[in-house]
DNA sequence: ATGGGGCTATTCTATCATGGAATAGTGTCA
DNA sequence: TGACACTATTCCATGATAGAATAGCCCCAT
């Protein structure tokens, strides 16, 4: 299973305790998470209490003078691992979109915690290597048609990523800016 | 809206009347849509459902002398109007996810019917560079981090796409092999 | 004051997608 | 005749998604 926005919810409360508007503020900027995907309200809530039900984050309800009742969440220590083995996992998909999507996030969070991203991103290098040498097999033995012409992009795209995830690690940390 | 899987099952019942498990056949089959996208069985059964109260396609039991019976579907009037405007669509998406799917089934679809493709495709590719010059400036825009990088990968996507879309006029129509 | 509009914060509802199991007929082979 | 595989469809539980609904708080004009 995938559960993306639950990995990634995981990883901004390790970063600090947050209410359920201000995490939507994060999806919502272009700058931050919002360029990568987007999470909807109701979907950002109910991950949230998913979460609470499985004990990996817990939340507590605080009155606020300038402002309606919010409740405050903070990642509990099982959250933790589970955030962890997520940021390490040892053999990430090499979807198209999990590329962007996913490992995009786990870099994100990963900054966001001041961790190191190599390996993070020699291991997603890998597998899209292991992907990509797959589907030109694939392609190499389909018959001429749509099927070799899917193969056929999704083989460029894999390149595509190839050649622009070297660029990731060149990018300063700013998790204290947020 | 995309509805994808509908104005595609269109096209297949534009090219013969069939039933759920023979259209099923065509997205398992590796070799046909499979290589494009998986619809799964309780999908497939919904769609032609909602096809069919939408009067797009009428339904018809059969009895079969070596098999349980089956529903078979046949293109009405309007479904097969609805499925000319879907593939000869002015202005289609250009998101990844869209040119591997729903151009590469409008594509598949134009094939099994016979018709001529080189419209489908021009239109296609000037959605992408248009895609792509918003994308690059979007990009030289964005803060360096996360967001940098994710248009920074579109962008690839998006030349990869280019690229490749060439070859897609050079492929011999086979709508009469199925 | 008061009532509208806008921001914060969350919940609710309806529809659709997804994967899997369940049902049920038909043919094959031992 | 019982096990198994294939055909054909339905059902169910869970999750995703968009949108409206609710509701407190603040500012500003009437």
């Amino acid at each position: 299973m995938a559960f993306i926005p639950d990995d990634t919810l995981l990883g901004l409360l390790a970063f600090r305790p947050q209410h359920g508007y201000q995490l939507l503020e994060i999806f919502r900027d272009p700058a931050e998470l919002g360029c990568v995907w987007k999470l909807s309200v109701s979907q950002l809530y109910a991950v949230l209490k998913r979460l609470s039900a499985q004990g990996y984050i817990t939340g507590e309800e605080m009155a606020s003078a300038n402002a309606p009742a919010r409740v405050v969440y903070t990642i509990a220590p099982i959250g933790r691992e589970r955030l962890y083995s997520w940021l390490h996992e040892p053999q990430p998909s090499a979807s198209i979109r999990s590329v962007r999507v996913e490992f995009l996030s786990r870099l994100y969070i990963a900054r966001l915690l001041n961790l190191p991203t190599i390996e993070i991103i020699r291991r997603q290098k890998l597998a899209c290597r292991q992907e990509r040498a797959a589907r030109i097999h694939q392609r190499d033995t389909a018959p001429l048609g749509v099927s070799h012409l899917s193969l056929d992009l999704q083989v460029g795209q894999l390149d595509a990523i190839l050649n622009w995830i070297d660029r990731c690690e060149m990018i300063p940390h700013d998790g204290e800016d947020l």
